[in-house]
Formats: structure tokens, sequence, C-alpha cells
DNA sequence: CTGAAAGCGCTTACAG
DNA sequence: CTGAAAGCGCTTACAG
């Protein structure tokens, strides 16, 4: 490194020397702090001094000076997962109207582990934490409180935890589930997503109470969890057409579920939606162009991030909060399911 | 806010008090300084005083002090972009390995631009930045050099920037193409990514070589530009299957104008592959579960953003980087190919 | 209208 | 074997 050529980087100091001020005044006039009275040939003459030395503040050493870093951290599962792209999309926007930056990091096993990050935000790096569909959360929640961090759950309600924000996973299932009721099918599986997410047993209960409220039974036979990959949702359409009774429709938690499951019909012969039909949660770009189109249920991810920051930012760290993001959420009728036979 | 309820954050002052020694003991004690020779009996009791007050050093003042933050930043152009998930994993494991973390934004008009976040990060909060796929990236790399931020480009390579790692785009428009010609096609049609990556300008060339090479004539009118949308794809197939003289094959830039090809094929009816032959380039997870299947080639995704975390953090900030990354690449063999009818 | 001083919480070269 | 001091680059309450 020939850091000896580089030319050190300006610091304030630099600036007042230049401008022939002291610090101080530099700081004030790049603060904007308002109760600053100031000869406007001396403002200029910083300003200048600024521009002459391209000077520019350092972060670290304001934020700890201010005990303040103007950034959000989100730790998500897995970047692979195709659902959070929009709700990083959505946190980042309301991060961006708050003046903050939003930072996003995974926690899987490769690089650090949910718990390693949770160990380098701890320290003051960011001044809150969205955790978003983490597994060990609860863990990593205490001791972000023990270290001061103020942090918030998204999609993922544990018992101990009363500060999360989530999807209404209950009411998208019964928009799912009362379009294949309205086509007169009664016969109704379900792919569930993986059981360790909340998100999942908020699905299948809203699954299970739209049926029980329209008189039908849900046995458990009709019911089969899957990881959230397309593979798994082949798997589990293969099991449920297997079964001796079939279901005559399907509703998958996930829209991945459905594109294997699609693809799962096909090599067996069923075709959707003449003999099964098929609909799912998230509506995402990829669903308009499957084989046929997917009927869905499309989400409001990108609300869910953007609530995600302003209550993170808004509310005190030990506030309870519990906010379920109900719109917008509308079911979008395609060609994978049709009237029951 | 109730901070006066709230215990202050132990700092290493309060642990030297309790412990009866110099904060510099306690510093040298957790930073594992070799050069400390100290008695048994005093480090369990600074070990001890670190416990009672479950004591964490602030990453903020000890980066001001050292210069360094042990942070990567990756900025990349949009999370809903498919390719990029793959790329950050691969970064955020080799960051794990060197002891960093990586931190990703995205840095489309929602939430802040990528100018805005290049100067959120200038002022030290990262040790060095991967641009993924930026835009303006020639300017914010000049900004980001005169403030001293190492950098690196990824996938991605301007003129003005003789610092990159990239695919070898070239390469797995042969692999693809030539695949279609052992099928015997000739009439090979191929659908490009957007004019302003370099990465759809570089595939672009290795269709043109590689046909070329083959003694094939490749028409100005076999070429259809399109955004990296499923929707973008269908429609620049449409046109192709309009002409005069249809292609019987088409090389896809990427797998999302693949996704819509296959629809856009569908609708018209168009057979695949026994009319149509279709091979895009990314092997992503929904390519097998497809109808039919796609035959594609597999990008070394999480290589190249392995390899630009590792040569942004070994590197001199001013050392060239041209690093093209070749392997592991492959041809995915699915039933979207056929011989030429 | 502007300056001097203290201090945010660390680390590290130096002293003893 | 341990301590005292300086300093990283800022901001802010206070003084004049």
């Amino acid at each position: 490194m020939n850091d000896a050529n580089r030319p050190r980087k300006p610091t304030l100091a630099d600036v007042a020397a230049r401008a022939s001020v002291d610090r101080s005044v530099v700081s004030r006039v790049l603060t904007g702090d308002s109760r600053l009275s100031i000869r406007d040939s001396t403002r200029t003459r910083v300003l200048q001094a600024v521009a002459d030395l391209k000077y520019r503040p350092n972060a670290i050493a304001r934020s700890l000076r201010q005990g303040r870093t103007g950034i959000l951290g989100m730790l998500i599962p897995d970047f692979e997962n195709p659902v959070y792209p929009a709700i990083i999309k959505g946190a980042e926007s309301a991060a961006g109207e708050l003046g903050l930056a939003l930072l996003t990091a995974s926690a899987c096993d490769e690089g650090f582990g949910a718990r390693r990050y949770a160990e380098i935000i701890t320290q003051g790096r960011v001044d809150g934490l969205v955790l978003a569909g983490i597994s060990e959360t609860e863990e990593i929640a205490s001791s972000l409180t023990r270290a001061g961090v103020p942090w918030l759950m998204l999609n993922r309600r544990p018992e101990s935890a009363r500060r999360y924000v989530v999807y209404d996973d209950v009411g998208a299932a019964a928009l799912a589930v009362n379009h294949l009721l309205a086509q007169g099918h009664t016969r109704i599986a379900h792919v569930a997503g993986p059981s360790r997410g909340s998100c999942a047993a908020q699905r299948r209960a809203g699954y299970e109470d739209t049926l029980r409220a329209a008189g039908v039974e849900a046995s458990d036979g009709l019911i089969v969890a899957a990881d959230n990959t397309e593979e798994a949702g082949a798997g589990a359409m293969e099991r449920l057409l297997a079964a001796i009774e079939p279901p005559t429709a399907v509703f998958a938690a996930n829209v991945v579920h459905a594109i294997g499951a699609l693809h799962a019909a096909e090599r067996a012969g069923v075709r959707v939606p003449n003999e099964l039909s098929i609909v799912a949660i998230h509506d995402f770009r990829v669903a308009a162009f499957t084989h046929p189109p997917l009927t869905t249920v499309s989400m409001p991810s990108s609300e869910l991030g953007r609530r995600a920051v302003q209550l993170l930012e808004q509310s005190k760290p030990d506030e309870v909060i519990e906010e379920v993001v109900t719109g917008p959420m509308e079911l979008v009728v395609r060609s994978s399911t049709a009237p029951a036979g």
C-alpha cells in the first residue's frame, strides 16, 4: 500500500485552518445549526474551504459523538427466498423517506449466522434492526434488547416477543380457499409451508377455518408440509395425487410450491385447471407466465417492509407492537383454477 | 423515551473500574493483544467484570480509533433481479471467511439512489464497496476514489474503470449457441439483454462470434433486445415469431427472457422444442420446473460474488483488476431444445 | 458573531 | 506486569 502517496483525507481541522475559523464553526455551518448567526463572508470562506479540500465529514466520528448512526439494518434468512426482494424495497423506500439508510444481510449459514450478525450489529453500528423471518429469533431479540438495540420482527411472531409486523396470513388463506369453494370444490388440499414458520401456521389455520366455516371437512390427509422450493412443492403434489381419493383443488401456501405442483401435475398427466385447480399465495411476476398462468393472492410485501421501518423508527424500543398489514391484498384470477367438474 | 429507566450501556471505563485495572488493560485482554503479559488473577478479574456487566465494546468507537470498520458494502441495482441472490450469498460467504461482514443495499430510485448511497458510504462507514451492475457507475467510482474508499465493479466493465470482475459472458453464449448449432439449427435468434449493460453486449458478441465461426450468418433481424423481465421476453418472442421466416431456435440472454418466450410460443401455438428450441443463460431453480423444463447455461454466480470480495479486500485500491470468472459454467440440457426439424 | 474546551468510547505507543 | 496519556474526527454546551 502506498498510503504515503495518497493524500490524507481532509478533516474538520484542515478546513478550519484554511478558512481561518474554529472547527466548531465549520461543523455548525455544515450541519446547518439554526442557532448559528454568522457573517456572510465567514460562511462563504468556510464553504469555499470545504469545496477546495473536497471535504466530507467522517460519519464514524459523527456517529460516535451523536450516539446514532442514521442506519437501519435488516436481517433476512436467505436472499434466494423470493418473498424478500419486495419487502426490502419497501423498507428501503421508507428508510429513504426518513433520511435513513437501510442495509441488509442474510443470516444463512454461509457467511455469518444470524447470531454473529446480531453481535456485530449489537455494538452501535445501527440504530435499529428488522429481524425478517429469522428462526433463532427469540434469543437474538433478547440479546439485542440487552445491548440496547431497538428491533422489530417481520413475518414472524414468536410467543415471547410482542414486537412484530406480519401479513394477514389468515385473511390471505381465506381469499384463496373461498375462491376454490366458490368454484364448487370440496376436496381442497393444502401444500403448507415449513412448520417452523409462524406464517405457515397462520395460513394453515386460515385454510382450516375457512373450510370449517363453509361446512367442509378438512382432513389431515389433505395437508402436506413442504419447504419453500419448487422441488418440495412438486413432491407434495405427488403425494396428494397418489391418494386414494385425490383432491380436485390445491391451496398452496407459496407460489413457489405452486410452480412445483404444476410441474408434478403435468408429469402425472393431470390437467390444470380441468382436473385440478391450483391457487397460491404471492403474486410473483413469474406467476403470469407459468403453464397455465397461476391464480394467486397478491400480498402487500412492499407495505410490510415500509411499515416495519416506520414502526422501528417511530416507536419506543420497549413498546408492544403487534401489527397486521392487511392491504392491499387481492385475488388475482388467472387460468389455474376452474369450476369443479 | 424513558431513557432514564434504561441503564446506560457499560463502557470500558465501567469494566476497568469494577476490575480495578486501567481501561487499557481491559482493552488488551479483550482484543487478545499477544504482547500483553498479565497475571492470571488479573485476567480473571477482568473477564469476570466483563461478564458481570455484560459489556460489549462499541464498534463505532473502535472503528474511529482504528480507521477501519470490518464491513464491506455491496450495491446492487435491484433486489428483484434474480441474478443477485446467488452473487450476494457468495460474497457474504467470502466476507465471513475474512472476518468481515457484508451489507447490501439496492440503488434503485425508491429508497436511496446509488449516488446518495455512495455518499453515505464515502464517509468511512465501510472498508470497501462492491458496485454490482450499477449504471451511473463511473461517476460513483470516481467520487469513491476521491473519498479514498476502495471499490470494485461486478458484472459491468466501463471503459474508464479498470477494476472489475465479470462473468465469462462470451464463453457462456458460445456454450449455448454451439448447443443449438450441434442440433442442426441455423436460423438462431437472440433475445438480448438491455443495451445499457455491458454484460448484454458481451453475450451478444459471443452469439455473433459463435455463429460466424460456424459459418452461419447472424442477421440483425434475428436479434431483439429486451429488458430483464418475463414480459419483455414474451414481447421479443412475439416479434421473432411474426417474422416472414421465423427462427427455429432462440438463444435468450437471461432465463427470465426465456420464461416469457416460452409463454409467447405457447400462446402462438408454436411447440417447444418440436418447432422451436430455446436455450438461456442462468440456471435458476425455476428453470427445471417450466413447461417444458429449460435447457440453460449455469453460471458461476456464487464464485463471482466470492471473488469480488476477495479481490476487494486483498488488492491495493489503485491496482488494475480485470478478472473474468470462468468456472464452473456448464450446459444443463433439459427439454426445451431438440434437433432441427 | 466566533472560539476554547470537553467528551463520545475506544486503542496503542510509551513509560515505569 | 500494569498504568497514564494521547488521539481517532467529530459535536455541542458554554463563554465572551
